[in-house]
DNA sequence: GTTTCTTCTTGATGCAGATCAAGTGATGAC
DNA sequence: GTCATCACTTGATCTGCATCAAGAAGAAAC
């Protein structure tokens, strides 16, 4: 629980008397490797931090599921726009490895938001680095072949090449496995 | 003014007094048609409201401006991610009609953020509906084919074909404006 | 052990959409 | 008026990456 307190304060200042408040409504839970988290078409109902493990988010798309990004270590998880909308899913959660998050139910947290106005900074804040980092992602998709996307990975995220298949790395690089596969063999 | 208003209580209710707060901050700023209004490599002071005109987002390569996204009428405007980590902009804004933009500068609402709570609410709410739009915008680019993406702009956003130019929309859809011309022509 | 999956590699072929190129207005400068 | 420029169209050709296909190597099931 101490990891939550502080990640809550990369962002925010708490007081003691503030932590007491907000801690109560953070939950551990654990999940096994390939278990789904966050299934499609169901509400996403927990907002995580996470404690342990490599989780990936997917899209599916003609059978197939298309990766949209990962998150490990002290980031933050979650279907991010069913917990805001509170519909359906669009996107899925699941385990690449055993993982463990620290969660905090929506009910809870937007009771806290109005309980402790300091949490609307907190949302704000995170909801910035998120959007900065989409963007950041936007130009790279945009603008780079399949070469120089893989090349920016290895550059940002090397570790992710040993945690996470080479098909899902291939998806979230937009491109197909075989494609992945001869550029590894050319790109030494 | 009434304008800003409207639009900030669209996420939270403001009591005349708060109001009395805000608004002194806000400032009416003229562009014509074609004006730069937040250049490559400046930082964006200005978070905006758009009272008028149509305005694109732009990200430069290969000598060829790749449009990201336009505002319009009610909506917000301004070069997010570089108003928000205080770096140049790696995004242009440029007016594509005459428009009139109500502003607030950084500094500003850094203050009232501080002052009145509600505030950093009303940036969260305007965040997560950013976050939510993009993510949208993301599975389209993804998983749809050149005339998917036509024909989904189409449907959602007709009004558009109107105000800009051609080669604009065909940047914003990922498309040569070769490939827009035919599919113009095939989709009717 | 054998068999079956799954992941990854490597080669041959196909295609959506880019690029190159030429032409047609329409708009504006002088 | 002429000339230049820009936005758009239409055709011919090219190409990056996908798709199809067939192994190879490991891991797990029995």
């Amino acid at each position: 629980m101490e990891l939550v307190r502080r990640t809550i304060e990369r962002y925010v200042k708490l007081s003691d008397a503030g932590w007491e408040h907000i801690r109560p409504y953070w939950v551990e839970r654990r999940f096994a490797k390939d278990a789904h988290i966050t299934g499609l078409g169901q509400v996403e109902e927990w907002f995580s931090i996470v404690a342990e493990g490599v989780q990936r988010m997917y899209y599916p798309h003609d059978g197939e599921e298309v990766c949209l990004g990962f998150s490990y270590d002290g980031s933050w998880s979650g279907v991010f726009d069913s917990y805001v909308t509170v519909k359906p899913a669009r996107f899925g959660l699941q385990a690449v490895t055993d993982s463990a998050l620290l969660s905090i139910h929506r009910r809870d947290l937007l009771d806290l938001y109005d309980r402790i106005p300091i949490m609307d900074r907190f949302g704000r804040l995170i909801l910035e680095e998120l959007v900065v980092g989409r963007a950041t992602r936007e130009i790279e998709q945009m603008t780079l072949t399949a070469e120089e996307r893989y090349r920016a990975l290895l550059k940002r995220s090397p570790h992710l090449l040993q945690l996470v298949s080479q098909k899902d790395i291939a998806s979230y690089l937009r491109m197909t496995p075989e494609t992945f596969s001869r550029l590894r063999a050319k790109v030494r």
